[in-house]
DNA sequence: GTCTATATGTTGATAGAC
DNA sequence: GTCTATCAACATATAGAC
């Protein structure tokens, strides 16, 4: 599957979270707004006008602006959160599942820049239970890594010293990528899943077999 | 200098480099506000009341609620690379420039992670002009490390074999950290300036001579 | 379920007294 | 230079017709 099929599968999972086909709409037109003007920037007005209906529209399917974050944000972090999971349990070496995770991980946050940044960079207007919530997804994400970097270690295949320090380090650099990734730019997501996947290795002091990163 | 005492200096500048005392605690309050809430939730109300004043008084010192978050991401702009560049001339070897380049410029962004939250997330609420402005200031912070890169690769210091995707991977390191950065964790900003250092020195492919990262 | 129309509050910015 | 008072525009959210 291609970059371009699968944003835009993702982007039709999303739509069909929501149950109902205009609800589904509505999310879509929400993520763009939030991604390009912020949420706080972003009216009622412009997301309705988007998903080409009247800003009271918006009020049958959500109870709030806010409410629509929230389904975003669930939905983002449960998918990315799925994303780096499964890719962690591909492979037999600690070395092989760090790249798998890794390389994973940061694709979709090229991928799908769009919702990642909304994801990744408006958790502070939930309202607070939600953002209790959300806390709570996150910190999965971070013991993935860390377990890779733990058992490695362990077996020698590693050599880390700090591994919270190291594990947040590789999550930070994933999760960047949603601030400044460009489609038009020169990498295609996939390389710079190749090229990350590389940096953590070293990273983790892994033995280098093959080639660095990025080659 | 210890942490606070840095992070209380370069608030002083921020304040100074306004010129006039009121206008400085606007600057300074308005640097709190955005970081908290971010630009566009930030009412001039709520800038103005941190500093003690009237709505009406911060238009006697800035035209507008954006001019307040240009001066901001030009001294914060300005700061960040001057010392990211001064770190860069610390030293022989080009393993020592970019442990102390990465160093300084985690560094800086735990230290002043308020301000630094700001100058890196809040960009796009800047007008036209003033976005261009910042973004001709950006790019010579990644020549600074791209740099370093090559000249260390050339002397065989490093094996670095996508010089432009690594050097962006450890300027995105170091800016994410204003993202995360908490004062009351468990790292200051000097160890985690180390571990960066150590974790940027592996995804070079530096030789260890040392200790790994975090020790 | 969707629309038009609007209630109700808040915003950035200004006018004019001191 | 700072204040109080205020404007005009715009925000979220709701009421009621269809």
């Amino acid at each position: 599957m291609s970059a371009q099929a699968g944003q835009k599968q993702g982007a039709d999972e999303l739509a069909a979270s929501a149950g109902h086909e205009t609800a589904g709409r509505l999310l879509l037109a929400a993520v763009e707004a939030f991604a390009e003007r912020g949420f706080h920037a972003t009216t009622t007005r412009d997301i309705a006008q988007r998903a080409g209906m009247s800003p009271a529209a918006l009020y049958i399917h959500y109870r709030t602006k806010e409410e629509l974050l929230y389904q975003i944000s669930v939905f983002g972090h449960q998918r990315a959160i799925r994303v780096l999971g499964d890719a962690a349990r591909h492979g037999i070496t600690a070395a092989d599942r760090l790249a798998a995770a890794i390389s994973a991980f940061a694709r979709w946050h090229a991928e799908h820049h769009t919702r990642a940044r909304v994801v990744q960079y408006e958790l502070s207007a939930l309202g607070e239970e939600h953002y209790a919530e959300i806390l709570t997804l996150r910190r999965r994400a971070g013991d993935i890594i860390r377990d890779i970097l733990e058992q490695g270690t362990a077996a020698g295949e590693f050599r880390v010293t700090d591994v919270r320090g190291t594990a947040r380090a590789m999550m930070s650099l994933c999760i960047d990528v949603a601030r400044w990734f460009d489609p038009s730019g020169s990498d295609s997501p996939e390389q710079l899943g190749r090229l990350y996947a590389g940096l953590a290795l070293r990273m983790a002091g892994a033995a280098e077999p093959g080639p660095g990163p990025g080659a």
